[in-house]
DNA sequence: CAACCGCCCTGGGAGC
DNA sequence: TGCTCCCAGGGCGGTT
């Protein structure tokens, strides 16, 4: 399931493949994503790609002729391939490049997106208006979750997994930024204080980026361009985990569902 | 506005 | 072995 780590792992991968090549042909097998795929990629044949960029879970990808804006959803995934590769099951988009490659998107759940923009996104396409600041930069700071949460009762958890807040942190992530953290994920988002915050930013940072050098992890559907997993998953203490002892204390892990979704936490070592 | 919940989707695993 | 059920969850959109 990619967050902010497999998309930039993707981001990486495909970028060296696609940057300076011309777009031949686009293949589209599937028109049933989250939306319908957009209808104007089809005359993106003869475009040049220009860069491939990452904003949030979205890649970007610039070209000649407009932008591209994938979002992996649940269970996309991004590989470059030979581009007589036959698709198999769930491979619902070419990308055919001059070189002879091809960018292939594969999705079995079908929650990814790929829409075309003419303008860049960034100003003003309703997808990624609104977002808060990139995790990994400067722009993110302790002072920022602590201003915007003052008089908030809303879970820590959910808080810094909201997109309006800050992008990027999905669920396998702020359960372990949590638990390294110390902190309770039930813990009300306006209790938490600044010192609390200053602790907690850099290590949301910190597993992010560790996240990235691994190659992201990899549970059921996640895959590196090349189509290897990523290893990031035997770095999780947490995630996954419910039942199980905590690695630090051995006391038995807690789950609990949070916002719909699963949460694990050492109730030793989060507070 | 804050907070929550339903929904979209398929594969994989558990249970019978 | 084969069926049914349930779960995984990002993010939009609707409701309270």
């Amino acid at each position: 399931m990619p967050e902010l780590p497999e998309v930039e792992v993707s981001r990486r991968g495909i970028e060296p493949h696609l940057v300076g090549q011309t777009i031949t042909q686009i293949i589209v097998r599937d028109t049933r994503l989250r939306w319908p795929v957009s209808p104007e990629l089809n005359e993106l044949a003869g475009a040049q790609i220009l860069a491939v960029e990452r904003r949030a879970k979205y890649l970007i990808i610039h070209t000649t002729q407009g932008y591209v804006i994938v979002h992996l959803g649940m269970s996309g995934a991004l590989r470059v391939i030979p581009s007589a590769t036959p698709a198999v099951k769930h491979d619902h988009i070419d990308l055919v490049l001059q070189s002879g490659w091809s960018l292939r998107y594969n999705d079995p759940r079908r929650f990814g997106c790929w829409l075309y923009s003419a303008e860049h996104p960034s100003s003003g396409h309703p997808l990624l208006q609104g977002l808060g600041p990139e995790p990994l930069t400067d722009a993110f700071t302790a002072d920022i979750l602590y201003q915007s949460s003052r008089g908030r009762q809303q879970a820590i958890k959910t808080f810094i997994m909201d997109n309006h807040i800050v992008v990027g942190v999905g669920n396998i992530y702020a359960n372990e930024a949590l638990f390294k953290a110390g902190i309770h994920p039930q813990r009300a988002a306006g209790r938490i204080s600044l010192k609390r915050y200053q602790q907690l930013v850099p290590i949301i940072k910190d597993t992010l980026t560790k996240a990235i050098a691994q190659g992201g992890t990899t549970l059921q559907d996640f895959t590196q361009v090349d189509g290897q997993p990523g290893y990031f998953k035997q770095e999780l203490m947490v995630y996954g985990r419910g039942g199980k002892m905590c690695m630090v204390c051995r006391t038995r892990l807690k789950e609990i569902r949070l916002g719909q979704r699963s949460t694990v936490y050492c109730p030793r070592c989060q507070r």
